[in-house]
Order: C-alpha cells, then structure tokens, then sequence
DNA sequence: GATAGTCCCTCACGCCGCGTGAGGGTCAAC
DNA sequence: GTTGACCCTCACGCGGCGTGAGGGACTATC
C-alpha cells in the first residue's frame, strides 16, 4: 500500500503541509501511520476524510464541527445537509442584500432612489409619465390610459413579498446581465437569451400585459433616450447602457425573425 | 451638548462595550473626551463615525482599512464602494453556488441524479413511458411515439456541459420558487411570472418543443399523480408539489385568457 | 454619611485556523 | 560524505473581539 507524506498529500490535496499538522493536533485528520523518524504517513482512506474535510471546510464550518460531522452516522449527515444549505442560503441573500444594499447608495449619491427606479421602469413616473404615454401612442397608436390605470393598481395590489421578489428578480438579471458584458459576451450574443426572456418575462409583469418583441426592442430605445434610464445603467457598469439595449434589440429581432 | 458614555452607546448602535473599548485602542473611533475619572463621552460626531463603521463592518472589510476608508476624501469612497460592490456580489455567487452543490448532493442522496430527473421530466422514464403517453395520447390525440422519439434523440444530441446547464437552471428556478413559497407568495401571484416563464421554457427545451399552457397545466396534473414527482419537490421544501402545481395551472390559466 | 448597586476603568488571556519562522533531524542521490 | 530537499517540534502572531479579574466612580436610598 502506497503511503504519502506531508509534502505529497498537500499538493494532491492543495492543503498546507501546516493545515495537515493542524488537523493532527486537533485529531481531525490523523495519519495512517507514523514511522520511527516521526514523519506522518498518509494512506487511501486518510485523502477521502481529507476530501471531505476540504468540502466541509469550504463551507464555513468549523473545524470541530466538521469531526463531529465525519463521525457521526450518516443518515444525520443528510440533516446537517439540510441545515447547512439554510445557513448558507442566508448567507447568500446576506450578501445580495448587501450588494442592492450598496447599489442604492450609490445610486443614492447620483441622487436617485428606489422608488424612482420602480417608477422608472413602470414608466409612470408622475413628471415622465405624460412623455412615456406620447410615445407609447405614437408607437401602437390607440389608448393607452386604460394600460396605464390597469398596470398601476396591478402593482399596488402587489403584496411588499411580491414586490420584493420582483425586485430581487430585476437585481438578478441586470447583475448577471452586466457581468455578462464585463466577461466579453457580445451584445448579439445567444447566451444571453436566458437572461433576456428572464427581462422581457419581467418586464411584462411590470406592464400587466404581454410584451410584443417590437415593444421590447422599442423599449431599449426609450431607455437611450431617457438619461434617467442612462445613468442607472451607467451606475451598474459602465457602457451597460448601450450594451443593454442593443442586446435587447438583437433579442427582439432574433424574436421576431 | 450631550455626552454619552460607552454603555449608552453601545445600546444606541448595538455593538458591545468591548468593541468601543476595542476601537478606541486601535483607533478607529476615540471618545470626543475623556473625564478625569477615565470615562470615554462620545458625542454626535462619534455617533455618526459609528453608524459608518458598522456599515462598513456589515460588508466585512477590515477595521484596518475602515479607518482608512473613513479618513479617505469622499470621492475615493464611491471607489470603494464599486470595489466592495464586486467582491461582494462574488461573495454571493460563491454561496449560491455552494447552496446548488448542497441541493445536488441532496438530491442524489435521494437517488435523484441528472439523469433520473431528465427522464421524470421528459415523462420518458422506462415504467413510465406507457402511461405518460396514453395521457398525452387522451389529451391530445393523435402520434405521439414521433414526438417521443425526436425527444429523446435531442436530448441526447446535447453534450455534457449542456446538460449540466439545463440542470443547473432547473436547479436554480427550483429554489427561487420554493424560496417565494417560503416567504408567503401566493401559488397564483403574478409575482411568479418571470418564474414560470423560465419552468415553462426549460420544459420546452427538454422535450424539444414547445409547451403550450393546456399541456403545461396538464403536466402540473400529471406531478401531482406521480409519487415520483411529488417526492421530489417534497424534498425540496414541505408542501412545495402542491404550490407548485398550483402555481403552474394559475399561470397556464393567465397565459390561456 | 454609610451602604448597595450599577456603572466605569485597565490589564490580560482565550478563541480559530492556520502562516511563518527558528532550530534541528532524516532521506535520497551523487 | 556532502548536498539539498524534505521532515519534525515548538512557539509566536493575526483579527476582532468575549470574558473574566481586580479595583475605582457614580447615584440612590436609608
């Protein structure tokens, strides 16, 4: 049986020859066998604790814990996976929360709240609300009011988890969105069309109503036009506004041809 | 001018005596004064220092780099904050990820891997088959045993990384939902549209064409009959297959008028 | 003005998960 | 027998405090 020291359990494992002491002070990990000059010797069933050790371990779980884990039987290890996966979902809307935290700040220093953004993408903002109607009838003609009575009490009726939710969904997508841009993804590119359906589905939502791919793409040009839709976009990344809607354009088209 | 001591503010802001103790040593936060007696009086300034640093505190950064942040002219913050902004929404993409491991390795201790919900899914599962397709074939009449097998070659035809994708947004739409359900969303809420629209796309995707709203309602008929279907999402949160096929017939119905 | 109770102070050690030496043996190869 | 790459055992240090210990200071009540 082919037995490992330090040195070769740690560039297997990518773990410090230091960690290794530690976990055999600590008895989390003890070697197999120990030679008479003291070196530790490392056999098959020690890299497989290890491997569980290192998954564990990048879950923030205390080194103790993670002994109790390894050695408690294991139809209670589906349990700790069960709680672990709550702990670590909070954690990750920990962060996200964070991160929109962050975002209206700074969006804030541009002087620019929330509730302006809601209203930004409803497109019913009350000093914008006259310009957005004028193009909508330019657009598709006919009337619009009723669209806009109906979309706006559908919103209200919205309950704070609903509206939370659709925000959380917004925040997702443009975040994806942008990392998507930042990563060299071409504006036309069809690996955003996940992320597109996920906008237009979205935006639909917002209006109450379906959203045509025509209305899509003339929404991205509403957003150019618009420096209030501009410098949000600015805010999340810079060049994201063009990228944003010439992505939205190419969906549109891709749509309808 | 009022002057509060260190436990006075500490009950203000939330933080312990010993962490004022503690800033005061490194530098951080010092007293606006400091009595004969030795006592520390914080004043407004300090307060307001205070708020900042457990904001910053909240996003894990270093009291070190705190302070230096803090002492730094503003312009450089905003900076920061964009840096911060970064590292924290990969934070959190790191956790989500970590929740998708937890969720798979769950599901497979549940013998629920890729493969086996590909099938469930595609309703082509061996002792399935038959009754899956005598439903369609009531439903919709007419040859099925085409659809079926251009399903299956499809599926096939896709490669390993595909696969994984596919399944990662099932994954990732599985957890939003039941996480809505969490938080008290309503099975017919609009809320869930973007959702929804996703499930239904990913379902049109693994059976190679589309999924009109009759045949998605009827699908959230066929999960709630299936024992195997019903484990699944059991599994995923308690009471998550019934609001899941409630959720999907509520919007079928929308889609439908 | 004594007493009690609640605050305040200053050390100083402990926790976790190792990193980073110092000081010294051991191995394989030439 | 020498070199160089390994191995070992201490032992201190970091960050952000928690948690006492031991002792003054303030306030209220008798």
């Amino acid at each position: 049986m082919k037995m490992l020291t330090v040195n070769e359990v740690a560039k297997l494992s990518g773990v410090s020859v230091r960690a290794l002491h530690h976990y055999d002070d600590i008895g989390l990990l003890k070697p197999a066998s120990i030679g008479r000059n003291r070196y530790r010797y490392y056999g098959q069933d020690e890299l497989l604790r290890l491997q569980q050790i290192l998954l564990h371990r990048e879950l923030d779980i205390p080194l103790s814990e993670i002994g109790a884990i390894l050695d408690a039987p294991k139809f209670d290890r589906l349990e700790t996976l069960h709680k672990q996966r709550d702990r670590l979902a909070k954690e990750a809307k920990r962060y996200a929360r964070l991160v929109r935290t962050i975002d209206r700040t700074i969006a804030s220093l541009n002087g620019d709240d929330a509730m302006k953004n809601a209203e930004l993408y409803k497109g019913f903002s009350a000093e914008k609300q006259a310009g957005y109607e004028k193009w909508l009838i330019d657009t598709y003609g006919g009337d619009m009011d009723k669209h806009v009575e109906i979309s706006r009490k559908a919103y209200a009726a919205l309950s704070a988890a609903e509206k939370a939710r659709l925000q959380d969904e917004l925040q997702e997508v443009e975040t994806a969105w942008a990392e998507a841009m930042k990563n060299g993804v071409s504006a036309d590119s069809k690996a955003l069309d996940p992320l597109l359906a996920r906008h237009r589905a979205w935006v639909a939502v917002m209006w109450d109503r379906p959203c045509p791919p025509e209305a899509y793409a003339g929404l991205a040009d509403l957003h150019l036009g618009h420096p209030d839709f501009v410098k949000r976009y600015e805010t999340i990344a810079p060049g994201f506004s063009d990228f944003h809607a010439a992505s939205m354009k190419a969906y549109a088209k891709r749509l309808a041809g």
